[in-house]
RNA sequence: GGGCGAAUAGCUCAGCUGGUUAGAGCGCUGCCCUUACAAGGCAGAGGUCACAGGUUCGAUCCCUGUUUCGCCCA
């Protein structure tokens, strides 16, 4: 190993130092931070699904935001006032979790503190320690508006807040009531529907005697998951129509340790063939049996405290936990001879999703939005293609949760949130005013506008953080002030998010932004998928199967892996997701930057720097000579339509191949070995040529490559000429070459493509014939029957030497055919027959084995065409296109047959 | 129970409107350290498109059913 020469491009990429300096070139330039005014230019805006303040960065998020960035950071570069909003949501309950645990470990708790205090608290914590994601973000080179964060709980998306629970309450779509809601009782809040997560547990059925009040010494058996409960039974219920109980209907039955008296009621919701066919009633307990509750007029006796304690309800079971009580009224009904038996059973209980204590359905006074009319538009405005859902099967889990939604509780019992903007008076109360003493109201009161009186006291509940993230789309921009930046931005242009979410955002998004604004939030939503583990688990800490993206991004480079995210992202599935994949494009990073190396320094010292040097230098104005020039030029284009369109329909997996097969496959596999020679010519103009093209197409790759990989391509596409302080971010992203320069560059590309053939079937005989790759041989002719273009490959010849090392090549000299010791092939593309030499080189043996596999290739697809062709409705009924099509292919295949014969004659 | 989705190479997945020699990446095999890159080059092997029917001149693709797996809602 020689000592490293100063100056020199490392071999290998090394991306940690990229990626900071010009995160700092992008963030001085500022050039992420939207203007209010876009000045008459065309806009493309998407706002981040908040994040939680007290999150950091996961594989979902990275995903999710690289995904958002693509689309960002090509829009941008497509000319347009491109505003990504950044912000993050307060995370009521795990914000506060954090908080209150803090406080534990001082040995406190938030009512040492009071309200005040503890939201004092919260906010430094927010300033100290919340946010972590922000920089996270900015290490995966998100390219969002950070100088225009938002926050949910700062002041402008807070007086948002407000104004729509005040309309809501106005419109009568906010109301208050006692109602059976998700109780969690460590978190002490109510949660909505959305906020269980629901487990199989496994369980039992516990079938319980009960007694019945004409004959104590006959029972009804109900059976029941929940034998904690029957402290609170206030009847027992059959189906109307089950013959086995039908008789019992309106007779009492005596609540066992309880000795309260209970009727037996029918209704329709009884399964008869579920357990006993008879359910005890528990309506402060159980959503069913609230409803059940509600039909037949029961009492709701609540036997739990909020914290899931048995209360003075419960008698002698007072203080016990509810799942030690459920031990100990299951054992004292066995002594009782109570218990008729006990079965396996699985049961699915919710559980909190901040805290995964099993919630409870808890008896209590909530807010809740009243949905079904806020539903309806949004319905209506996805059905009518207002809002496109994509991949468009998620339109039906939307239509579905939509059509079935129920309402919404959004208050909360917790200190950290949006505070409900609603008073109680006292002295209304009192007096029985219409109002029932609630008064809601925009701004806060000191006296009560009814009765003048100040006996007031604010609703001590918050609001359901998602309440607040509903309005995100609009709040963000200034909502309820018409902002210019609300007129420039809104509706927004994309949301991206994981199907998991559709409920929390989407949907909601969608009711709050229609109802406020009389617009959809959003042109598109693109669902994408979610990241498993390699075995297709999903990730979490308990598994230990978590992959931190920070760890990723430090092991192989943020660009890598962001291509690995995009590659992945095929729509509708899940992404499998190990590092070994992401290693795979971290090669494709290092091939970038040897390509870029070469050019570097093979090309630049011969290129033209003044074409180079401009930034929005176009190609379709590169006036070249060369078919090789004029081949990459047209194949660069195919590959720009390819990327546009993959980003433009959400295909990312097709966009990012696209970059990755034209760059690896087409650019250094052919591009860059066919030049090598040229560039060692003394032709100074040819010189010239391939190198300006290699540098140009090598700048306008860097361009298609940058949604992809921000800081590869910033740092290469700096080196390669000077930019004056231009940044690849607001570069022009490169456009298909227009149909008329195609057109003329066709007839080149096509002879390329020859040539490439005819090297790939030269380099297949080499190889299936055992040449040592090392092995000079003499001589290769070239067949075809189209002379003219085989003259125009006879011009470019020269590079079949170069990539096959053969000395020399002839074009249609018949003779050959009748020498021995020749090898032959036909090449797909085209159908150029190419014999070579191989005389003294090689056993023959296996170049005739080699004959015969092929001959048995052609055969069997000329079998294939004869049987079509002879089926007589096929040809009848086939369109004429694709009748001449296999008509061709059977000649072709009948010549190639016979050839290969003649040659395998002479073997 | 209701709904949605998936099954294609050893693995992970593309295959958008029915006619393709069914593709890619990784892995595998062989050869090659050729001065951009061994994190590389060249070549190759590998598929009854889950199964059974149907529609069609023609089905990986459309329809029906079966099996297996996953997810969401109740």
């Amino acid at each position: 190993m020689s000592d490293p020469i100063p100056n020199e491009i490392p071999k290998v990429y090394e991306p940690h130092e990229v990626e900071k300096h010009w995160w700092q070139a992008w963030e001085s330039a500022r050039l992420f931070a939207a203007p209010d005014d876009p000045k008459g230019l065309p806009t493309y805006s998407v706002v981040i699904p908040p994040p939680n303040v007290t999150g950091s960065l996961h594989m979902g998020h990275a995903l999710n935001n690289t995904l958002q960035d693509i689309l960002v950071r090509f829009q941008r570069m497509e000319g347009k006032a491109a505003l990504w909003v950044f912000g993050m949501d307060h995370a009521g309950i795990a914000t506060q979790n954090v908080v209150e645990r803090q406080l534990k470990a001082e040995g406190k708790n938030r009512d040492d503190l009071g309200r005040e205090a503890f939201i004092q608290r919260v906010w430094k914590w927010k300033e100290e320690s919340g946010g972590n994601i922000r920089h996270q973000l900015k290490k995966l080179g998100c390219s969002l508006d950070y100088e225009h964060e938002r926050f949910t709980m700062d002041e402008g998306l807070s007086r948002a807040v407000r104004e729509v629970f005040v309309k809501l309450y106005e419109e009568g779509l906010i109301y208050r009531a006692q109602r059976l809601i998700n109780w969690c009782p460590r978190c002490h809040t109510a949660l909505s529907d959305l906020e269980v997560d629901y487990q199989e547990i496994n369980s039992h059925l516990w079938h319980i005697r009960y007694p019945l009040e004409a004959d104590p010494q006959d029972h009804i058996i109900v059976a029941t998951t929940r034998p904690e409960t029957l402290l609170g039974d206030t009847a027992v219920a059959v189906h109307p129509d089950d013959e086995r109980y039908k008789h019992l209907i309106g007779k009492n039955v005596e609540l066992p340790l309880v000795k309260r008296l209970i009727p037996i009621v029918g209704d329709e919701m009884v399964d008869a063939s579920f357990g006993s066919g008879a359910v005890k009633v528990t309506p402060a307990h159980d959503f069913n049996d609230f409803d059940v509750g509600n039909r037949h007029n029961l009492e709701r006796v609540n036997v739990f405290t909020a914290d899931a304690r048995m209360n003075e309800a419960a008698g002698a079971f007072k203080g016990q936990d509810r799942f030690e009580a459920r031990v100990n009224i299951v054992r004292e009904l066995e002594e009782l001879g109570l218990m008729l038996k006990i079965e396996e059973h699985k049961a699915s209980v919710g559980h909190c999703y901040r805290c995964k204590t099993v919630v409870e359905p808890y008896l209590s006074m909530q807010w809740f939005v009243k949905t079904t009319p806020l539903a309806q538009p949004a319905i209506s405005a996805v059905r009518r293609g207002k809002t496109r859902i994509l991949p468009q099967h998620w339109e039906s889990t939307y239509f579905n949760w939509m059509e079935n939604i129920r309402d919404w509780c959004v208050s909360r019992q917790i200190w950290w949130g949006h505070r409900i903007p609603a008073w109680y008076c006292g002295r209304c109360m009192e007096n029985a005013h219409p109002s029932d003493g609630v008064i809601v109201s925009r701004t806060d009161l000191k006296v009560c506008p009814h009765c003048g009186h100040n006996d007031l006291r604010q609703e001590s509940d918050v609001l359901d953080t998602w309440f607040s993230s509903a309005l995100w789309p609009f709040s963000t921009l200034g909502w309820p002030e018409q902002t210019s930046r609300l007129q420039a931005y809104y509706p927004t242009s994309c949301l991206v998010t994981g199907f998991d979410i559709i409920f929390f955002w989407v949907a909601r998004m969608m009711m709050m932004g229609l109802h406020f604004t009389g617009k959809v939030p959003f042109d598109d939503v693109y669902i994408h998928a979610l990241i498993r583990d390699a075995q297709g688990q999903k990730m979490s800490k308990s598994k230990g199967n978590v992959i931190d993206p920070l760890e990723v991004m430090e092991k192989f480079g943020t660009d890598a892996f962001r291509f690995t995210l995009a590659a992945f992202a095929a729509q509708g599935r899940d992404i499998k997701l190990s590092e070994e994949r992401v290693l795979g494009y971290r090669n494709f990073c290092n091939k970038i930057w040897n390509a870029a190396r070469f050019v570097q320094t093979m090309a630049l010292p011969h290129a033209d720097l003044d074409a180079l040097a401009k930034i929005d230098f176009d190609p379709a104005k590169l006036e070249v000579k060369q078919d090789i020039s004029q081949w990459i030029l047209a194949k660069f284009s195919e590959a720009a339509s390819e990327v546009r369109k993959g980003i433009n329909e959400y295909r990312f997996n097709d966009a990012a191949m696209a970059t990755y097969h034209f760059f690896w496959g087409t650019y250094c596999d052919w591009f860059l070995e066919l030049i090598k020679s040229g560039m060692k010519s003394e032709d100074a103009a040819l010189r010239k040529e391939f190198a300006t093209v290699a540098a140009l197409v090598l700048d306008q790759s860097l361009r298609l490559l940058h949604p992809f990989m921000p800081f590869l391509s910033e740092e290469l596409w700096q080196k390669l000429a000077p930019r004056q302080g231009a940044l690849l971010p607001t570069a022009k992203f490169p456009s298909a070459l227009p149909a008329s320069r195609i057109a003329e560059l066709r007839a080149a590309e096509e002879r390329i493509e020859a040539l490439t053939a005819i090297v790939e079937k030269i380099r297949q005989i080499r190889k299936e014939t055992g040449i040592p790759d090392a092995a000079q041989l003499s001589k290769v002719v070239l067949f075809s029957e189209d002379l003219a273009a085989l003259e125009r490959i006879g011009a470019i010849g020269v590079h079949i030497g170069n990539l096959t090392k053969i000395g020399a090549f002839e074009l249609n000299r018949p003779e050959i055919k009748a020498e021995k010791g020749v090898a032959r092939g036909i090449t797909t593309f085209r159908d150029i027959s190419v014999w070579v030499d191989l005389k003294g080189v090689v056993d023959l043996q296996k170049e005739k084995q080699r004959q015969e596999k092929e001959l048995a290739k052609l055969n069997n697809g000329l079998q294939g065409t004869v049987k079509m062709l002879g089926n007589a409705e096929f040809v009848a009924k086939a369109p004429p296109e694709l009748l001449e099509e296999k008509r061709e292919a059977e000649a072709t295949y009948r010549k190639k047959i016979q050839e290969i014969q003649e040659a395998l004659a002479l073997l």
